[in-house]
DNA sequence: TTGTACGCGTTATCAA
DNA sequence: TTGATAACGCGTACAA
């Protein structure tokens, strides 16, 4: 049997219309080797003027528009991506003006490096059905570096999964512990300033609006017992507490002006336990809280202060201008780009500690019947 | 001399540390043939437990975390990868609520598809700077396909990049012509109806914001001889002289509520030539013009009447809401991501034309003197 | 400047 | 249930 057939392989095994065209193709068709053809594309050899002509021409005459990127991939050994690790749902994420002006940063910073973004979630909670059918996660996607965005525990299992792999990670918000770079902020610091200044102001009562206080948080006021497991969440906590010790904190569920108007008239409500103040832990959270005191009669900044967090633009709050903490979002998406270009060419990267400015707004004044007006 | 050594290869061969472990060597490992190993990490034939054991043990000895990516994707010829193509920095694109929601549909839809979004910008401006660092462009990325957001003339470009590689695409929001599925909206019969609602309350002049006519544009009053080839600005706008002819039409840079503002401001400048209704083609214009008709002194709906488009919530224009046209964002996602699913599995794509739905908020009502009230 | 030879790490197919 | 074999399409020493 062997030695009869024809070798119509190509034209019978293959379904529909003809294969793909491959650079052994288009060498052939140029009467030159492979190899010929790959420098061609690649440009990593000089070629004679007319054999790049004669390979370019085969390759259009074939239809072949350049290397099949993911035969490229496995033999470099690369891919050209960077997988950006979030912990929400992709809307929710975009929703955050920080987290916009950080994938802005990134993207800048892994261009020219000649790599593109991999949306990616965190993983599915185990055993839900959307585990099974979820996506490239860390283990599949073929990346060439991560950078993990956000700040719970649940980052852990992303991380060991991505060191597994062996390759570079960055974290932006979150404690990934030992060898790997951390992006983040001052945060403490910054909101410590915040707390200062409305102190300075004669301010005793003050209330805080935190962030989520893990993942799946509810709002709700924080106990003693409460565990939180978002960095950022804690740290400016701590920070307010700092200055504030005794300050009653209510968590919302996300960073969203509808979530700080919530927290805000829970905290307005009571007239007896009123704060002169309130420490929100992001601009829209501030924003929110700036409303509900309106909408409780209260004149902001006279009859209470409020603080916010971030230093982005809030549509919508005029003729408020937040006291705030302004961030370097996206420096921060630059520097982690930055980490990752370094690490993938073995060299290494620190991490960076950005620090927040602190503007002074409208939003903030001297306490009721101070004596610091 | 053959068969003196040891094999130390692996030792010496590579340079830091060892070399990754490859499947190869965890079925060394285990005892068992390459091809036992794979499918154990593939599941997609039966394995005795024991075998799967071993196999699983082994891989753990050596650190192996499972099949590389990248030689995975080559054999099977697919890479998980949807390619979403932007034509502006990605930062102005999450900047937009329309944009963002429409991602979060794609997500959804590519997710069970076992894919992740690769994010990628149009081609760079020719012969830029940008252009020579810039990252995996539609042809160097490995996708397995494509979903063009925007609706300049640029993404042509990009499409036929991509339509030579072979691989499966889909227009958001633009004519790709020919066999490209395409998904978008009644964007014109949208924006007839809103206008034919002012009409109905008796406004007979009007005046057009619209979105940006082409990339680059810098907002001014667009002329007769103004080429508009952002199809979006084109239908909205035909939509809207549909019913008011002589309507002069003012195009902001950007979808954003400063825009509107200053579109708003140079609208209602001249007194004498003051419209009693704004068509904006956003609602975040809507929402800027509205805030500019403020400024003016003007009442909104008793003086002058606005209409926005998309339906999206804006934020801090309480308490007006706008009468506008909503548009299903998040189902156009989800059915690009549909298309490409069907068209990766052989399938033919069907192009989609979404509805939007009339909504009557209270920025528009009788216009000033007319008989309607 | 061009060609030869080899392997990157898998997985589909088929036979045992 | 397991194993042998053969690609997948390309890049790159190295030799010519």
């Amino acid at each position: 049997m062997p030695g009869t057939g024809y070798d119509q392989d190509d034209m019978s095994r293959h379904d529909p219309g003809t294969r793909r065209a491959t650079i052994s193709d288009v060498a052939r068709e140029a009467g030159v080797s492979p190899s010929t053809a790959s420098v061609v594309f690649s440009g990593k050899t000089p070629v004679s003027d007319a054999t790049r002509r004669r390979v370019l021409d085969a390759a259009a005459a074939l239809g072949y528009t350049g290397p099949d990127p993911r035969a490229a991939s496995l033999r470099r050994g690369r891919s050209g991506i960077v997988g950006v690790v979030f912990e929400e749902h992709l809307g929710q994420a975009f929703l955050d003006p920080v987290k916009t002006l950080m994938m802005d940063g990134l993207a800048d910073a892994v261009g020219p490096l000649g790599a593109g973004l991999l949306l990616l979630r965190d993983h599915e909670p185990a055993g839900s059905d959307a585990a099974q059918a979820a996506g490239p996660s860390l283990t599949t996607a073929p990346l060439d570096a991560a950078v993990l965005i956000g700040c719970s525990g649940m980052l852990r299992e992303s991380l060991e999964t991505v060191k597994a792999r062996g390759i570079p990670v960055v974290v932006i918000e979150g404690d990934a512990g030992g060898d790997v770079p951390r992006i983040d902020l001052d945060n403490r610091e910054a909101q410590r300033q915040l707390a200062s200044h409305l102190r300075a102001l004669g301010h005793r009562r003050a209330a805080v609006v935190t962030l989520p206080v893990r993942v799946d948080w509810e709002r709700g006021w924080i106990g003693d017992d409460t565990a939180i497991t978002v960095d950022v969440t804690r740290d400016r906590l701590a920070g307010a507490l700092d200055v504030f010790p005794d300050a009653p904190a209510y968590a919302a569920a996300g960073s969203f002006i509808d979530e700080g108007l919530a927290a805000g008239r829970e905290i307005f409500a009571d007239p007896d336990r009123r704060p002169t103040a309130v420490i929100a832990q992001s601009d829209l959270l501030a924003a929110g809280v700036v409303r509900a005191a309106e909408e409780a009669g209260l004149r902001v900044p006279e009859d209470v202060s409020v603080t916010g967090f971030d230093g982005i633009v809030v549509d919508g709050l005029a003729p408020y201008e937040l006291t705030t903490a302004v961030q370097p979002a996206a420096d921060k998406g630059r520097a982690a780009g930055a980490a990752v270009a370094a690490m993938m060419e073995g060299r290494p990267a620190a991490s960076i500690r950005f620090t927040c400015t602190f503007r002074e707004g409208n939003t903030t004044g001297p306490a009721p019947g101070s004596a610091a007006r």
